[in-house]
DNA sequence: GTTCAATAGTTCTATATTAAACTAATATTT
DNA sequence: AAATATTAGTTTAATATAGAACTATTGAAC
């Protein structure tokens, strides 16, 4: 699926490695989505599900810095979440601004059962890559997560 | 940003890849969104237009093939450009049920504004990566793009 | 210590997205 | 030829998402 748009050689070589890096990461999230949509959560439910389980409980700020989503984004996914009381909110005291997201042990023994089916999900995903081929693109990806952090400080800057 | 979960080396070692690889495409994908909406269109809007371009009038289900979206979605998303006056649908005279989706002056106008910048920001972005790193990516990802189709092809059988 | 600035969350608006139900047109089967 | 199935597109409902305006709380500066 190459570019048809007709340029300089540097260029189109850099749009086919990003034409590929989204083709991939889309292809392989819609196949993981509809798992989850079968377990009855959404890819964001899911992701911060996951990450209080593992990281324990956070404020909404921290936890939509975990999942690169907007505050606005956070409080839907976690409305949702303690409507079907998987989650609940906590004003931590210090600081009345602040409110503890904490995973309810429903909530914790629901992610507990489909953390590692997702995870054998992924591993299946990633196997037609050898490990020296997983390593590499764990590499290639890690340098274009870099720029984005020096960018974001030039932006602060 | 290492996966917290515990887990065998070779699951840690696909959950590992799997996580660079969506950090660095949402990282990337969502610094092209802001200057794309800097621009006045989504990601969704430039992909339709930047598809009708390159490639020509196309009926619907074809742009959604090619924009991996569902039919509802580019329903919408051609709503949207239509009411803008940037492309406009045309029933092809054949089979009735097809619908010719053209880009309009004003539509090819825009995107030829607009493309050049977008492909430039592209090329900024991936230039983090040498010659071959960027070959390297687009080889990987493609292996896992590859991985979709075959199992496209067996849930069709 | 009162005013101003920064921070955490919520709400609102607009668009996106999927899936499922639905309509219209065409193709197939019997 | 009539019944059935398939295909293209629309509509609807539920959730996601970004961004902007807003509220409430806390911190800083004068």
């Amino acid at each position: 699926m190459p570019t048809h748009f007709k340029g300089s050689l540097k260029t189109i070589r850099s749009l086919n490695a990003f034409i590929n890096l989204m083709r991939a990461s889309e292809s392989v999230i819609g196949r993981l989505q509809k798992r989850l949509s079968a377990e009855g959560l959404t890819a964001s439910q899911f992701g911060a599900l996951e990450t209080l389980l593992h990281l324990g409980p956070l404020c909404q700020t921290e936890l939509g810095k975990k999942l690169l989503k907007t505050d606005g984004n956070v409080t839907m996914v976690v409305n949702h979440l303690e409507k079907r009381g998987l989650v609940k909110r906590v004003r931590a005291g210090e600081d009345r601004r602040f409110v503890s997201v904490h995973l309810t042990p429903k909530g914790r023994a629901l992610i507990q059962t489909i953390f590692p089916r997702h995870a054998g999900a992924i591993q299946e995903e990633m196997s037609v890559l050898s490990v020296s081929e997983q390593e590499k693109l764990r590499n290639l990806c890690r340098k274009l997560g870099r720029k984005n952090k020096m960018i974001k400080k030039e932006i602060i800057k």
